[in-house]
DNA sequence: CTGACGATTCACT
DNA sequence: GTGAATCGTCAGC
């Protein structure tokens, strides 16, 4: 399986790599297990100019650090006191971008996702909303800052490339705060598929 | 030091 | 549709 490498995450455009990574696979691998997903839905923050971002006007905290740092990062943060939500840090330094994973698609160690997510058999949950995503995969607040050019973490390439019309977009989920940002198509999914969160309201 | 709250999920009405 | 679970983070004192 081959890595994504820096130049894909150090590219500026934000949605353009959100689109890119779907269809592409999510790959974890500790302690000898490898869970892998197809990466479904995804939403893209477009730094300090967004909203609905952590790090709108140029928000700098010790959890937001990450974002300012180098492309190809995970990004993982602790929502609602329960639920871990993993991140990728996209472009330059300084410049924080970031692409949250919203679903997956089981494509390998599902043995392993159902033991994690103590569900009794596969279905279209399983990897389905962003907390459910890190809990599939293993993923927690300890791996914010985890290099996805190494072997614990990164996306890999695919042979089966999404056409553009399989993509559709929506507003972002729970980002109602973001005033005039909130209504933003950074939502992107691959259309019909199943694993994609929430109730299906196309935008386009 | 303190309190308010969130890029959510799930069970229940 | 509504509400509870649950805790790290951060602004404000």
């Amino acid at each position: 399986m081959e890595k994504l490498d820096l130049e894909f995450y150090e590219r500026p455009n934000v949605l353009r790599i959100a689109h890119e990574l779907l269809g592409r696979l999510l790959v974890t691998n500790w302690n000898g297990n490898q869970t892998i997903g197809r990466i479904v839905e995804v939403e893209a923050y477009d730094g300090i100019v967004d909203k609905a971002s952590h790090a709108y006007g140029g928000r700098r905290t010790p959890r937001t650090e990450i974002m300012y740092g180098r492309a190809g990062t995970a990004y993982v943060y602790l929502c609602y006191g329960l639920h871990h939500l993993f991140n990728i840090v996209t472009n330059k330094r300084d410049i924080p971008h970031a692409i949250l994973i919203r679903a997956l698609e089981p494509v390998g160690g599902t043995e392993l996702m159902l033991k994690r997510t103590g569900k009794p058999d596969m279905d279209y949950s399983i990897a389905s909303g962003p907390g459910n995503v890190s809990k599939a995969m293993g993923i927690a607040t300890r791996h914010s800052g985890v290099d996805l050019l190494g072997n614990q973490i990164f996306i890999a390439e695919d042979r089966h490339a999404i056409k553009k019309a399989d993509i559709a977009s929506s507003p972002r989920i729970g980002v109602d705060y973001a005033a005039e940002d909130a209504g933003l198509p950074y939502r992107l999914f691959i259309r019909d598929n199943p694993f994609v969160s929430g109730k299906k309201k196309l935008v386009k």
